[in-house]
DNA sequence: TCATAGTCGACTGTCGACTATCATTAAGAA
DNA sequence: TTCTTAATGATAGTCGACAGTCGACTATGA
């Protein structure tokens, strides 16, 4: 009891830290798609047994993150282009739903989203890609939270997470960092006048702007069809 | 030959069939808000070892049908009024991206809306209001089907059942079946005529007045709050 | 050469027993 | 009495072992 907090923070059930340590290999495409995933393996790996491990997959299968195939094996979800499109698709219109919600709110409160888009902006002036990729992630994630809507919050983690795997698989190198960072300020504009109709174009925009970025690189062959080539 | 897949054998794996089990339970009201899920016991009257109807519970957990308490207790997810307009809110947003993409799509393929549609109007004629009900469900799932967005498909069921659990816990008596059967037309010809504004706008319309029917008459007390009163 | 049946190995599925955690109750001290 | 603390019982968490399933490989025969 002496030792340090760390008991007590780490009460979560295995299965949960082991899903929060496979989640985050995936993320990062330290997991690519089509990976294999041995149950065997990856519990000895662990140190711990197949039921907690087992009973991670089933969190990630629900996440969309894997892929479980009933007898078979288990995989990183493979990632085609349609997958993308519908990624980018449905999440410009949850974004376009937390806009609607946050523009209904009385009163307004949008500062988290200028204080988030003002270190973007410093981000970009300072020539750091890194963080600006940070700060945009956060900025659509305020907005999501803002939209003080519980559903659409879970919903959007699990697409969100998936983002971040496309992401994370063509670490892209953007030319224009500081337009990118600067085009976030008139949408926070239209919401301060509750101009929705403004604000959902712009998201739209932002967003399929975006998509086009990734969906036009993207190496189906890689990511897509093939099995896993360890 | 009634059914094709009679003549499979069933080979899914037992959390599987577990999950459907229990899911069906929820879903039908037959288990309630609130009550408690014990592991031992559900799994001595499913006849299988606590493992499978583990691994059971994260699926229910991840489609938001229970409540996963570490270390203490696993119970049916209570709803509150928030949850059920939250829920409808959604669901009404998928819906309208859903038509988005109907409308987006050529040639314009509405027949199975047209076909629902009319089945249900003949059963509202009939005064058949489960009928009627079991046609409402498919028309809206038909509507998500057709957007050809799996992404979409799959947040749809998971919204889509929760909707089903409100309505059987209130299995509601509504008054005028036809009127409510025929406020489907509208929508489908506000989609054949590809007029997004509209066919939103109808669709927000119908599913409101569903949701106000719901939130009005709610028992927070009975689903909300309580624990299980077995 | 090709097709088919049989075998094998690797993996997932399932189980029963053990361990850790929590809420409640009972007991004791201020 | 009321607060604190220790015992208790119920339940979830974890583990190691065994059973079931699948695809790949091999052998056999036309």
């Amino acid at each position: 009891m002496s030792n340090d907090k760390s008991n007590i923070i780490d009460n979560k059930p295995l299965r949960e830290r082991i899903a929060d340590v496979l989640r985050h290999s995936i993320l990062t495409a330290e997991l690519k798609p089509g990976e294999t995933i041995v149950e065997s393996v990856f519990a000895d790996q662990f140190g711990v047994s197949r039921a907690p491990l087992r009973e991670a997959l089933q969190i990630l299968n629900a996440e969309g993150l894997i892929e479980l195939i009933p007898y078979h094996k288990t995989m990183v979800r493979r990632l085609t282009r349609a997958d993308i499109e519908e990624l980018y698709s449905l999440r410009n219109t949850l974004e376009a739903f937390a806009i609607k919600r946050i523009i209904q709110n009385t009163p307004l409160d949008i500062e988290p989203l200028d204080i988030c888009c003002a270190k973007m902006v410093d981000a970009a002036l300072a020539n750091d890609a890194q963080l600006v990729s940070v700060f945009d992630h956060q900025f659509h994630d305020t907005l999501i939270t803002l939209s003080n809507h519980n559903l659409l919050i879970s919903m959007w983690s699990s697409v969100s997470q998936r983002v971040h795997q496309v992401l994370a698989l063509r670490d892209m190198r953007r030319k224009d960092i500081e337009a990118m960072a600067r085009s976030h300020i008139p949408i926070i504009d239209a919401i301060r006048s509750r101009d929705l109709p403004l604000a959902t174009n712009l998201i739209e925009i932002h967003i399929e702007t975006a998509s086009d970025l990734i969906v036009d690189l993207w190496d189906e062959e890689t990511y897509g069809d093939l099995q896993d080539n360890n």
